[in-house]
DNA sequence: GTTTACATGTAATCCGTTACATGATTGA
DNA sequence: TCAATCATGTAACGGATTACATGTAAAC
């Protein structure tokens, strides 16, 4: 019960099994798939993660038929599983490790699509959004703080890099609440 | 010799040392007050590193001065550790990692201005502006090819934050050029 | 009959996190 | 003397990478 939290690829694994069934294969394809193949797991991370996923209770196994091939294990959540994975979806937003985990953020977002009422997410949006702006205000202190020096102009540049960045992200949280707000939920309401 | 490449943060530390002799607590302490604290290495990560550097003849240490306190070890880089970083921040920048490796090409960025002429910075950020161009130019077409589903809004607009984001770096890479183009180099020249 | 694609796994090694230990000095 | 700051380190543990191993079936 009271288990190491789960990592952050391991909650990835869950909520894409959350949304159905898949194998580890087709997990590797999937994710190798994402655009310009950002993250492709390994065999040796992969396949270990989904038997600790299994061993904890949180997705369960069973043989599947594989297209023409050694026989295929497929997952599927569990009780437990899914409510793993809901909760770590609702978490609050970490202001202090926002920045750093902008990735898993966004991957919550689109978990949430499934799970949470509209209202939840614009919630979501608005705190990832406050958190982001905090975020910004505190690296454009730093620089007014540290101020041009003569020798160090690149990383004056280096910091205007990660507030125009951070600040396309905040402006995006803004850009998806409209959207969201905009257009009628049409999902299986 | 052919020993296996230094890791991300071993070349941080190097470089940060070859920018001038640090010991253990200093750089935990400079690294930790970066904006926002965004790393800060523990010190079961940043010692042995040390002593790894140290080990493979990169870094050389002396016993140096303390403020009032148990004595503390200062590095400094050997011809070999300056010779490694200096390779490492003129390595070509490669296409495929750009976009996870954002990072470490603004580290190397920042460590640029001590060692390469504007000529060869500008030619760094022209090629990181192509990397980023063909990174956003493949989320785009990915996107394109995966038509706004009606289930998935979440995942089109999370495919827009990444397009949002690295064009912001490519915007970047422009105005830096722009910026150091138009200042005239005001360094140790 | 050998390669290719499908599909799962293991073993060595390495690094990071966490938590704890140690040692010297200053100040309350 | 107790706490806090400066400063370096170690030990347990876990997970990722890399590379290799294994197994089935279709295709050439």
């Amino acid at each position: 019960m009271t288990s190491r939290p789960l990592t952050d690829f391991e909650q990835i694994l869950l909520g894409i099994i959350a949304a159905g069934p898949s194998s580890g294969y087709a997990l590797k394809k999937d994710l190798a798939a994402s655009p310009a193949g950002v993250y492709q797991p390994s065999s040796g991370a992969l396949y270990p993660a989904l038997r600790r996923l299994e061993r904890s209770g949180l997705l369960r196994s069973e043989p599947g038929v594989s297209a023409g091939s050694r026989p295929r294990r497929v997952y599927h959540v569990t009780a437990a599983g899914q409510a793993a994975h809901e909760q770590w979806v609702r978490a609050a937003v970490d202001p202090a490790t926002v920045a750093r985990d902008l990735g898993l953020h966004l991957m919550r977002f689109v978990f949430m699509e499934r799970l949470l009422p509209p209202d939840q997410v614009a919630a979501f949006l608005a705190s990832l959004g406050h958190a982001l702006e905090a975020f910004v205000a505190g690296v454009e202190q730093y620089r007014r703080e540290h101020e041009p020096d003569a020798g160090r102009r690149h990383q004056g540049l280096a910091l205007e890099h990660g507030i125009a960045v951070y600040r396309a992200s905040l402006d995006w949280t803004e850009h998806a609440q409209r959207v969201l707000a905009a257009e009628p939920a049409a999902g299986q309401r």
